[in-house]
DNA sequence: ATTCGTCCGTACGGTACCGTATGCTTGTCC
DNA sequence: GGACAAGCATACGGTACCGTACGGACGAAT
């Protein structure tokens, strides 16, 4: 029914390899709308266009996707909350602005997405527990160190760093939408108390 | 082997029966510690030391107990948020500072669990989504009036219920233990950030 | 052209569920 | 002491997975 040669899969790139890499991602991107539940070898599969054969033979098993999600989870979280709180000396309070702004916006509704999951997996699973807690920590500590540069002390640049994330992931979990139309307002009352005063 | 004779159900009670009630309750402290994933029929008929024979005639499928188990958790929360913030007129913000002692607390483990489980599901399931609505808008009205009552103005009050809610619920998502031994401390000076001044 | 490694498809056994059908037991009512 | 319904057990077909075994296609090297 559907004798079509199939195309030659090289012409110049090194590899069309439907690698380890793709599936990650594509796990990823499962992972981050259906949650831990949707991350099913043969559905993957399905939706990757390949069959199991191909994932067994980039994984060892269901764990070893698991494992390398966790791991690239992590390398990303730690390169972008690096890229969002370095430089600009004497913008830091822009700067932690900003990053409420950032995990709260409606752009990015993915990473938040990904953010709940992983955290969701967490809550039953060692090594995700252990990923985030190496991510927060380290999370905590960039905005720690821009919140002293601006002036503080460290126990409150400790402590407003807590509420800072505490309030960003929180705040996704919520359903507030009906509940003012100037939320937007509050949004912004909330984020200068974080930071400000 | 174990011919022991199965003691007279009632004896003065209207009903012993293992019903609709009691399978309501088994499933949310499934709910609370395996999440939806564990809100299996035959799971929780084993755990219950009975069959799926049971569960299917106190119920008309899995979709019932789900329906079930939110209206339940629903009315309990609004139960829990009316006692939380009634009466005592003049103590506001020690109520409120209550409130977000209650929810961060280590002891209300499992209050906290259902919470998280249910809004996970909400993200996936209308049904859940609006059950969540409904609760998060009540118990923002309730902190809501604490706040005016206690002297500040309806924008205010608004964004210090997000902020609370907010905090209160992205803390018991954060893995934060080890980020400092003063932490108790530095919930302490947010509740008064949130709360005070 | 043969060989060999890479990459994937197919087929299989096994498990864990869902929901239905049906039968067994027990107390209740006449 | 039958009849009957409540409450549960058992058995069954069906689906969705996991992981393994094996085979086939295809390119690169010889």
């Amino acid at each position: 029914m559907n004798p079509e040669k199939p195309k030659p899969r090289t012409l110049r790139a090194p590899r069309v390899q439907l690698d380890r890499k793709g599936w990650i991602e594509a796990a990823i991107d499962v992972l981050a709308d259906q949650g831990m539940e949707g991350m099913r070898v043969e559905v993957l599969a399905k939706s990757f266009g390949v069959t199991k054969g191909s994932f067994y033979w980039h994984f060892k098993d269901r764990q070893d996707l698991f494992n390398a999600v966790l791991h690239t989870w992590k390398e990303g979280r730690i390169r972008d909350i690096n890229k969002q709180t370095s430089g600009a000396p004497g913008k830091e309070r822009e700067q932690l602005t900003h990053v409420i702004e950032v995990y709260s916006a409606n752009r990015n509704r993915k990473g938040i997405s990904i953010e709940l999951a992983v955290r969701e997996w967490a809550r039953r699973d060692a090594q995700a527990a252990a990923v985030v807690e190496e991510v927060d920590t380290y999370r905590l500590e960039c905005t720690r160190k821009l919140f002293i540069a601006s002036g503080l002390s460290d126990a409150e640049a400790k402590s407003r760093s807590l509420l800072l994330y505490a309030y960003v992931f929180g705040q996704s979990l919520m359903a507030y939408d009906r509940y003012d139309p100037k939320v937007i307002d509050f949004k912004r009352w909330i984020a200068e108390r974080i930071v400000l005063n």
